[in-house]
DNA sequence: TCTGGGGTCCTAGGGCGA
DNA sequence: TCTGTCGCCCTAGGACCC
């Protein structure tokens, strides 16, 4: 048996530990840049704010009913995320952290088990030792895993917050409740093609011929299909090295310069290096890509990518700095507005694995020195040493207009008790 | 004026050697 | 020697997830 634990509206949930005068009001928390709404407490979405609205239209209607809006704060939320996790890995044999809100626990031997009394014990003691609440839903697979904790969501009176798919009267009834839209891995392009065909339901779709599905959704449809009926074909996964890193910003203003834009791709090469060394890995390739704002349908538009083939292996800040530089020079176009910019590094190798390069090495000092700059990044608080290309005096600003404070991971933001 | 960021997997199609 | 075919590898792009 499955269980899928998920955060109820995670990131407003985090905002609301550290506020609970904010319990049962409507809150939202923007994107980066302020940009648009990435998270909404169930109040703000009986207000009809919907998932993805562009703050700056919304303005008036946050004012008119008192919502209270946040900019992303991911230090909280990522530090929040693994007080979860850690209490769900005391809970399971096994777990799969899916994504930072939610997870997938395996439980065996299920027909002693009394699931309906583990899920509200994950949910209480989720709740008590974090403060976050939690939806658990039970099934024999995944995906249905997935269906049982979205009823769980939406009927938390009837459930508690706990639901079981445990027979295939339940099965059919939940598959017949679910929108073809919402099941996990059917998308818009799916769902319109879906639609097209008159398939309303999570029922409809499995009944459609493995066919069709091959054919228009290749075979993950058919493992979803399978997992709709109750036969898994997806299992817990364990944790896995990423297979790319990617650092990416919309701007807050357009920027035309060349250097501007250089110091900000060299402080995404830089973030992809420590990225890339947490996770002990070199690469071999990095992709730089330049975009202005599609948005500005009055302006010339210009999109670019370039991927540059390293003569060797590396996770050296200043080795990857060096080639997206080489890559932005390629592609940058002066005469227009860049709104976007990112790097992304690829193509992987361990960092233990050295690799004879023919006729170039990387610097063995190099090595030394990322040492030296993660130690000391480690000990006086996050991009403090910085390469002379990146901006040094830190002119470059992200809008967080309604940033919160980091509660649980910088000392001096933590909450004080008067007494 | 202001519209996010970070991932994964799969397929089609082209290049290329056998 | 020329051409067709097969399979492998690579890449771009599309789909999805949160």
């Amino acid at each position: 048996m499955f269980a899928l634990v998920d955060c109820n509206n995670f990131y407003a949930s985090c905002e609301r530990v550290f506020r609970p005068d904010l319990n049962g009001k409507p809150i939202v928390v923007l994107s980066n840049n302020d940009g648009c709404v990435i998270a909404r407490s169930n109040e703000a979405k009986a207000l009809g704010v919907p998932m993805g609205a562009p703050a700056f239209q919304y303005t008036d209607l946050f004012k008119k009913n008192n919502i209270h809006v946040f900019s992303s704060n991911f230090a909280l939320y990522g530090d929040m995320s693994n007080r979860v996790m850690t209490i769900l890995n005391e809970m399971a044999p096994e777990i799969e952290i899916y994504s930072i809100d939610e997870a997938f626990l395996r439980f065996t031997g299920s027909q002693n088990l009394n699931l309906q009394d583990i899920g509200q014990k994950i949910k209480n003691r989720v709740q008590k030792s974090t403060g976050i609440p939690v939806s658990v839903g039970f099934a024999p697979t995944k995906a249905l895993a997935k269906v049982a904790n979205k009823i769980a969501k939406k009927f938390p009176e009837r459930t508690s917050g706990v639901y079981i798919i445990d027979n295939e009267e339940k099965r059919l009834k939940a598959l017949k409740w679910l929108p073809v839209e919402d099941v996990w891995g059917i998308g818009r392009q799916h769902t319109k093609r879906l639609n097209k065909l008159g398939i309303k339901n999570a029922y409809e779709f499995s009944q459609l011929s493995d066919t069709w599905i091959k054919k228009n959704m290749s075979v993950l449809g058919l493992r979803l299909k399978k997992d709709l009926f109750g036969i898994p074909t997806l299992e817990i996964e364990d944790l896995k090295s990423k297979k790319s890193i990617a650092t990416t910003r919309t701007f807050d203003k357009n920027y035309k310069d060349f250097e501007q834009i250089k110091e900000r791709v060299v402080t995404f090469a830089v973030t992809c290096s420590e990225k890339l060394r947490k996770q002990k890995s070199q690469c071999n390739s990095i992709l730089i890509f330049l975009h202005t704002n599609w948005h500005r349908k009055d302006l010339p538009q210009y999109i670019k990518n370039i991927v540059v083939k390293l003569p060797y292996p590396t996770n050296s800040a200043i080795e990857l700095a060096k080639f997206a530089v080489i890559g932005l020079k390629k592609i940058f176009i002066q005469g227009y507005e860049y709104k976007k910019a990112g790097v992304i590094v690829i193509d992987f190798t361990p960092e233990e694995q050295e690799q004879m390069a023919l006729f170039e090495k990387q610097d063995e000092r190099h090595k030394k020195i990322m040492k030296t700059m993660d130690n000391l990044n480690d000990k006086f608080g996050n991009h403090k040493i910085k390469l002379a290309a990146q901006d040094l005096k830190r002119r470059w600003k992200m809008n967080q207009e309604k940033l919160s404070p980091r509660y649980t991971t910088k000392i001096d933001e933590i909450i004080l008790i008067h007494c």
